[in-house]
DNA sequence: CCTGCTGTGTATATCTTACATATACAGTAT
DNA sequence: ATACTGTATATGTAAGATATACACAGCAGG
């Protein structure tokens, strides 16, 4: 669980930002395949949230086909190739740019202005 | 109340909704000085939704200077300069590319990446 | 002048739902 | 048996959205 930090404060769910750290964290290969999560208790007393709120992100991983269940056992980090980490990193990269661009593009901002902000930045 | 469009399946809360494009539309100079913004009831009547959710979106708006309220009158666009408009339009696009970066950051994605994908999509 | 109507924005009290929780339950090791 | 897994249920909390009632401005028409 070293890496992991929520923001109980923030606007955005926490078992949101836990599914977003750890899918990042697979995708960018720092969790390997096969090896074990962190229990659910044991993230949530780390982290001193609730159970039910470390399972709810566990939940969307494994549904989202990050990881694995064996009942009793625990959750381990699912098989993924190169080019399937790369396929879901562009769906999360993509699934977001596009609200986005729109909200820039709103504001009337011109692309080379929005790389602009990018490059000084990033 | 043309050109304005409102989710209600979102995520995001309408009154936000709201709030954003109408600001947009004030910093992009298409909503000019003095003229007077739809009546909280013709606007909620319009879009279909509460008078009070209206109210939250234009409370926004005139918190943050964008627009200024006549009691029994109505509300009306605030005055300013190109130079202030310029400068609400960039906090507005510093405040979420701060988060947006760090998301694409997360994902291991680099600077030039990013710049690729917004030259292909925007 | 008033008086009443219709427009404005405002305040209160309520409903709904997503998020988070505590606690009890069921299965699998060892 | 015990101690660890994940799971299900029932409850609390807070933000968002609502309906309805309130207060003030303007402008008739008497």
């Amino acid at each position: 669980m070293k890496n992991i930090q929520v923001s109980t404060t923030s606007k955005k769910p926490i078992y949101q930002q836990l599914f977003e750290q750890i899918s990042s964290n697979i995708i960018r290969g720092d969790l390997k395949t096969d090896s074990l999560l962190p229990s659910i208790r044991t993230a949530a007393k780390e982290l001193r949230i609730s159970v039910i709120t470390v399972k709810k992100a566990w939940e969307e991983l494994e549904q989202k086909g990050f990881i694995y269940t064996i009942p009793g056992k625990g959750c381990f980090i699912a098989k993924l190739t190169e080019h399937e980490k790369e396929k879901k990193k562009e769906e999360q990269i993509l699934s977001r740019l596009k609200t986005h661009l729109s909200y820039y593009k709103s504001l009337g901002l011109q692309k080379e202005d929005l790389i602009d902000y990018i490059k000084k930045y990033y």
